[in-house]
DNA sequence: CGCCAGACTGCAAACGTTTTCATCGTTGCA
DNA sequence: TGCAACGATGAAAACGTTTGCAGTCTGGCG
């Protein structure tokens, strides 16, 4: 039992022949005779030798290690997006490095460089807001080639669904249930340009189908506070009949509010999230919602970095989104 | 903009020091005088150099690096386990490299040796069955220092919880809210030796009540038979008036199977999982479970694991479970 | 004035690979 | 028989760091 790793030199001596030969052994075994490329692999195997890739990737300068930042793996849908880039990295030879942020800048900032520090080839990520991302800045003036995920800009690569259609799609769902007094509630606007896109694309919708302007309420934290802007906003003289949520994390957790208030979903209320996240569908009632591939996004946003990395250029990418109906709306009567 | 990343030897030119004054600059500071330290300091962020840690992690033979090795990602156990472990491992200075398996052996040995290429200095992971698992072996004869995670064992160190324990106090639960006839449904056991602990752990306590025995059904897939020996076992003579599910995620699509079967959950059955996972809490009714710390078990077994490295020993633990009630058991009269 | 300690910095080797170039036989073919 | 081409292998340099050792210089102290 070797407690310390055997080096390629190791094996060489071994086996009588140059370091370069067990190199070849490894990386081009077509060049080597097959007497010794069967005699090194054999040594290699008894001796448990597997050659380094710290060393391979100093030499070779290239760590074929791709950099994976995202805000959380406590929300499904990044999982998704994680499991997605992985298994596509994995195809092209490639390992995946992830980091998360928790929503923190200044740990998204760290945990970027610490990427950069282990010479990752590329990075996909998921900001705040791309427009006023320090990590972005930083990324784009290091050179090192990136896709983000989820955000859509028209300054760099991205792979994401059009946020603002499909709040919009789903707008017009609700409307042919027969609601037209509709909220929108979200988390911090500023922690999420997704969520800014699909209230921009509620408003917008809205405004188009001649329908009251929906009210937005903004649901940082489960504070007593939010709390009390949801029951206020649900005792004004004309309330919404239907709450959108930004995300379908969000939805399940204004569902089980509701229910602390007695109000019962979709009878009294009507709810909608957006992700379509596998969980949804298991909800009773079913989570309405607009689904994203979160999953492709994942390994297509790999494949365009791959892609830039392989010389050619890589295209944003937006993804069909598709609409999930489900039991939390209600279809209400023309009245 | 510097596309090709400087190297501490083209810093050190250019301040006109020696390379190890420049890495000094950084990884001794105290050593440099101010001045000098300030200069370097300065052109690097001009430059905007970093130091590679394949160059460093090749040199001091050690990478900073710890290997994840989970099943999945879409199961929000294992993200919170990886959330848990990151958060320790950063603290430590320690970078994650995460893979996952799902639940495929062969997937899972090659994700090991992609782990051992990269000299990650020590492992944690989940497994099947640690008493028969090929990676194990293979990682036990590498000599690398790792950590079980949700695994139980006696011939390696792990941090999980004590399933059959666990699983025991949630027959309790039960019959304490007056049922008798209990059914446990789980994956295929041999993809985990968690539901196997949790369904000895249930018959061992039905036994010890006085129970009849509890029926066990494996749903490995949602395939049209798993669903057709659901229906059977509940329209048998004397059908179970709970379903123990050996996990959350299960649980929820059992409930929502029930569902489409016109079977109400609690009213006409009740059903509960094992994970205590947050979805669980939003669900309407909320979903009864045995809630075992996840997050601290990943960071408790990185915990573990940068012990062993430090040269302590790393003992195996048990972290405390926790019953969680839910509105999806209901309470029986006593009749 | 001389010596020594201490502060600061440089030299050079080493880590584990890959890869270019050269070397050495062999073989095929004219 | 002679020459070219080819197949198999080796020698050595390079990748970006770290670090033990040695060197220089300064100032303090006797």
């Amino acid at each position: 039992m070797p407690s310390s790793r055997p080096s390629l030199v190791q094996i060489a001596e071994r086996v009588g022949v140059s370091p370069a030969t067990v190199s070849r052994a490894f990386n081009r075994p077509e060049l080597l005779s097959d007497a010794t490329r069967e005699r090194i692999l054999a040594t290699a195997r008894q001796l448990g030798f597997r050659p380094s890739k710290v060393g391979s990737s100093l030499r070779s300068g290239s760590t074929r290690t791709l950099g994976l930042l995202l805000p959380t793996m406590s929300n499904p849908v990044f999982a998704a997006c994680f499991e997605g880039a992985e298994e596509r990295a994995l195809k092209a030879g490639y390992s995946v490095m992830l980091a998360t942020t928790g929503y923190d800048s200044r740990r998204e900032r760290a945990a970027a460089r610490s990427l950069l520090d282990h010479r990752v080839e590329g990075m996909i990520l998921t900001v705040a807001d791309p427009a006023c991302s320090a990590t972005l800045a930083e990324l784009t003036a290091s050179g090192l080639p990136f896709v983000l995920a989820y955000n859509e800009s028209d300054r760099h690569p991205f792979v994401s669904v059009d946020n603002r259609a499909a709040a919009g799609d789903m707008v017009e769902h609700l409307v042919a249930s027969g609601h037209r007094r509709l909220a929108m509630v979200s988390g911090p606007l500023d922690a999420s340009d997704r969520a800014s896109k699909r209230l921009d694309g509620v408003l917008e919708r809205a405004a188009r189908l001649g329908l009251p302007v929906p009210t937005h309420v903004s649901m940082p934290r489960h504070t007593a506070a939010d709390r009390a802007r949801l029951r206020s906003l649900l005792s004004s003289p004309r309330p919404p009949t239907a709450l959108f949520c930004s995300n379908d994390l969000l939805a399940a957790s204004v569902i089980a509010e509701l229910a602390t208030l007695g109000l019962r979903v979709p009878d009294d209320l009507s709810v909608c999230g957006f992700d379509g996240m596998a969980f949804g569908a298991l909800m009773v009632p079913s989570l309405a919602s607009v689904h994203q591939p979160s999953t492709e996004i994942g390994s297509q946003a790999c494949h365009e970095l791959l892609n830039a990395l392989g010389g050619e250029s890589s295209r944003s990418v937006r993804l069909p989104h598709r609409l999930c109906g489900g039991g939390t709306v209600a279809r209400l009567p023309v009245d």
